[in-house]
DNA sequence: TATGAATGAGGATTCATTCAT
DNA sequence: AATGAATGAATCCTCATTCAT
């Protein structure tokens, strides 16, 4: 009896469940096998939906960038002064939901794959690009022109660096003081 | 006397392979076998000498480690200005050697095996509260006490943003981009 | 819906593969490589059935024991007698089926690895007890209550040093022989 | 400065070591690199003087045999009664010395091996077939000359059954027990 | 006599993937 | 649509052994 729509359902859950297993047992054990368990389905089902294991893995990241990319744009309908729109960017990437332990952890996992997986180099480049326009479009009219190249990489390392640090369990970083650093240094680095 | 000495050669050696069969051939790739293949040796060996892949890789992170940090002391002892103590630090971060592909590769990759092995996390920690000790030293003269730690933050967090993002195939930053981009942020962010 | 009921099939035919591997090849030589191959399987199936190589010697040393039990079971059934009783346990030791080189070639090569597989005590305890008390049951109405307990340990002395004997290549024990050894110390043993 | 008449002393040493390591460690962890260490010496001294790992561990089961052996003997010597000379060979076995955890346990670990390893057998049927012809040779003037033999079997099938059983973690056989149970059988045994 | 460096085969295990049902 | 049985390659590690010194 062949249900019929269980296509966006089955993704979602094996994505939650990819998540959730980087998360808690390491990206180096989280196999097919072990993913699929957890969703609670059987390991020959990623075939089925995302054909591989590298599959699954891109999808992962589609996701985790769409949820942060819809929370900018959220936030960006809401700013109405230039500097707002700028921390709309910012606070995104630090609100707790994508800032939490399990997401940056995967996302941090996943950036260290994309070297063997050229289909996650492609879904995060096109997030990049994103990204930088979003950023030089919001600094246009906080900083001089010949700057906002520059305070765009500035930002855009910290915002890497800072999640970076916090998937390591070599250092604590909070979200609170994660908006802190960019509190100051933006008060410095704008015009 | 059996053949005497050989230690320090040999894990200077599998080192060097370690290094570079993770740039050239990506973590995932970088078995043992593969590895002292490389180093000219046998697969054997490594168990000889770091007990442990695990043992290996540590040795690694600990040498990229050392390295760096001998580069800054060094560019500290010729350094006179407050600002020239806090420049050598960064500089020394993007000197060719240390911001070489294959350095950056093999250290972003440990890092992201960090999790996995607690050795790993041991010495990364040691480094990394000896850098933020330099850093806050070095920044203490340059701005006011209450934004020594912020800017402390802001400074290793863009550091590690630009060397994750080079070590990403998504983006090219070179070290003279990056110097440009502390350059610029430097000139506002101290008082 | 998949090949179903695999299972119990796969299962007994790994454990053949087993008995009959340690006993022509050595328990040094029974490797999962060799042992699965000898099943006409893949050497990953013992994983996907027993876990590990541990498990599958654990289910090996249980079949035997399981085999033995059900032997012993069997033949006190029809056994009336106080002394049938008796010789029923002692009887199923050696018969045929039981006493045969490959099943007492794993059983000795078992009992060699008990000290290093936690789960082959267990499951060894368990049968020991069981025919300790069996032995006593069967020994109560024949000796005086005070030398159940030291005639119980002799004969099982007795059973564990036949097999053992027989189970290496220095000495040639027939099942007839150790039926006629028991015979000798029983006419005396028994009160 | 090649010392000379140290052969004795290190053979002495190795099979001491072997002895302590497959009573603390297991046979399965007792390689030559563990076995040499433990001695204090280098892992190529062990084909210096036994060839290889099994010469080494032949050594050590023809130490055993023969410290049990010269037991037996010394104790045959004091022995002027028939059954004190039938006891001898009994009592030797369960000696502290001879029946200690460490010696038992080499014991058993070697027999397992003696299928895999010819020289081991060759030790052993030597052991074997005097140990059976001063059992005989005592119980002659003890037991009807037809059940010389059958008595014998059953005596040295205990010994056997109380050692193997000594060996094993799933029970627990003090020597005094084992002594216990000879008497109670040997005063029904004889005639 | 003795070392310890070095080897390379062989072990158990894990894994992504395929496929019949 | 979904299963789970089955595969076989690949990984890390351990080990007996060899050898130059």
């Amino acid at each position: 009896m062949p249900k019929v729509g269980m296509a966006p359902l089955r993704k979602a859950q094996l994505i939650d469940a990819t998540i959730l297993c980087i998360h808690e047992e390491g990206v180096a054990r989280s196999s097919v096998q072990r993913i699929s368990k957890r969703a609670g389905l059987s390991p020959g089902i990623v075939a089925h939906y995302f054909d591989d294991k590298d599959g699954l893995l891109t999808a992962t990241l589609s996701r985790l960038n769409k949820n942060l990319s819809e929370e900018i744009i959220r936030r960006m309908k809401r700013a109405n002064e230039p500097l707002d729109r700028l921390w709309a960017i910012l606070d995104a990437h630090f609100q707790p939901v994508h800032f939490a332990p399990d997401t940056v952890d995967t996302w941090f996992a996943l950036w260290g794959k994309m070297r063997e997986i050229p289909n996650l180099q492609r879904v995060q480049r096109i997030y990049e690009a994103r990204l930088r326009s979003n950023l030089r479009h919001a600094l246009r009219p906080l900083v001089s022109a010949e700057r906002v190249e520059v305070v765009a990489d500035a930002l855009s390392a910290m915002i890497d660096g800072l999640w970076a640090k916090s998937a390591q369990p070599t250092t604590e970083i909070s979200a609170e003081r994660a908006k802190t650093v960019f509190s100051d240094t933006l008060s410095r680095l704008l015009d």
